[in-house]
DNA sequence: TATATAATTTAGTCATACCTAAATTAATTT
DNA sequence: AAATTAATTTAGGTATGACTAAATTATATA
């Protein structure tokens, strides 16, 4: 068994090579809250268990074997955070930390259980896809809010789950994972959003926008 | 927070010292799996933290603030067995190597949700009580099976929880805590116990019937 | 009481996983 | 092409928690 800190590494690596390519050990380091020295110590580990290829100074990424180990964990912590949302209601914004922690010692039975419990779910309760067991991921399709344009009308897929006061926000606008709404002016000069969500207006500012994924993008009139 | 193993450490000081005041540093080893010198080592920060009170070849016990991070420990143990037992149907021989991993990870939100899902319950699935939220534990009477005679009829308190074979051997005969019977045989020269389940005879060897605790004796008349 | 045995502690090692500071290499400017 | 800047790696150190081997202390036996 991989110790805990390089279970970490291998799902930060997971999710860093997704957005693009090769990970340097800088980006790692911000994304651990870990010295960039700390980092190169563990490729190293890594990369002689041949979990990982790595070039001096030229960044890594995933062999076939970490990939699989990256996406177990992976498939713990969703499961996880949506098996305490639903079964203990934990609330959406708590989920992630305690899951954090549980996705390193979970056995595959309860993997299994929770998953039987659940009805084999695909998304966790942030939108993020749940690699099934065999480590397959759906491929979802989805922009960044802040791409958007005045007028369109579009429904909310995925928000990023490690920052639990940004989630608090958005349910304070009921803004979730399926909800729909449409875009009702973007201020110029890299200004916030105004939007329509079932009715209620809500601003949301380009920091918060960045942090959320809509697909389902259509041009709609103005009621 | 304290690490992981002084935590175990803790929780073991705490269950040998119920049975046989002062723990030695020999009787930890064993049932921590550990050597002596590791046991001495762990003592003297556990001493520096004022968790423990130790004279050098006298043993260890718990002061007031090591008995309620020890206690706190088992509750989230007791607790989380019983949970997965009833609300993921992990068999009753699963959940405690299950619980030893979890108990060190899980929140004080998780642990009182779970508590509030099964109704404050005062007992795991091996008859263990479960200290409440202020480190209140229930005392129960028991003798071990052991100490019974020929005709005395009784109720399973408590079994062993750290043996899975052993609890699947229990299972096997339907010997829960909860679960009465009666002694129809104590064979001569320390030998096994024929016992009367329901109207179903068992053989219970004598190492087994060390590891089951119970009460309401009785005599009672042979049918 | 002296000696043998058993338990415990001390001393010194090892592996993990982090750190800081210094050295090295790569990439960008001039 | 040389110099500056930025990123990465190396070197050396810390803390935790285990180990073995040796020294010490307590207990049992003669
Ligand atoms: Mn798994
Ligand atoms: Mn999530
Ligand atoms: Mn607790
Ligand atoms: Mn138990």
């Amino acid at each position: 068994m991989l110790t805990q800190a390089a279970e970490d590494y291998l799902k930060s690596i997971y999710k860093l090579q997704e957005k693009g390519g090769k990970v340097s050990t800088g980006i790692l380091a911000d994304y651990l809250n870990v010295k960039p020295a700390s980092v190169t110590g563990m490729i190293k580990k890594l990369k002689s268990m041949k979990l990982v290829r790595h070039e001096r100074y030229q960044g890594v990424t995933l062999t076939d074997a970490g990939m699989v180990i990256a996406l177990e964990i992976i498939r713990h912590h969703r499961l996880l955070e949506l098996y305490l949302f639903k079964a203990l209601g934990v609330p959406w914004d708590g989920v992630h930390e305690e899951a954090e922690k549980l996705e390193h010692v979970i056995s595959e039975d309860v993997e299994a259980r929770m998953d039987a419990f659940l009805g084999y779910p695909t998304t966790d309760p942030h939108g993020s896809p749940i690699p099934d067991k065999n480590g397959v991921v759906l491929k979802t399709h989805s922009i960044p809010m802040t791409d958007l344009k005045n007028g369109q009308s579009c429904v909310v897929v995925e928000v990023n789950d490690s920052d639990s006061a940004l989630l608090r926000h958005l349910g304070s606008f009921n803004l979730y994972p399926g909800t729909a709404f449409r875009v009702i002016e973007v201020a110029p000069f890299e200004g916030p959003f105004t939007i329509d969500i079932a009715g209620q207006q809500a601003v949301i500012g380009r920091e918060v926008a960045k942090h959320i994924f809509v697909n389902n993008v259509n041009e709609t009139d103005n009621v």
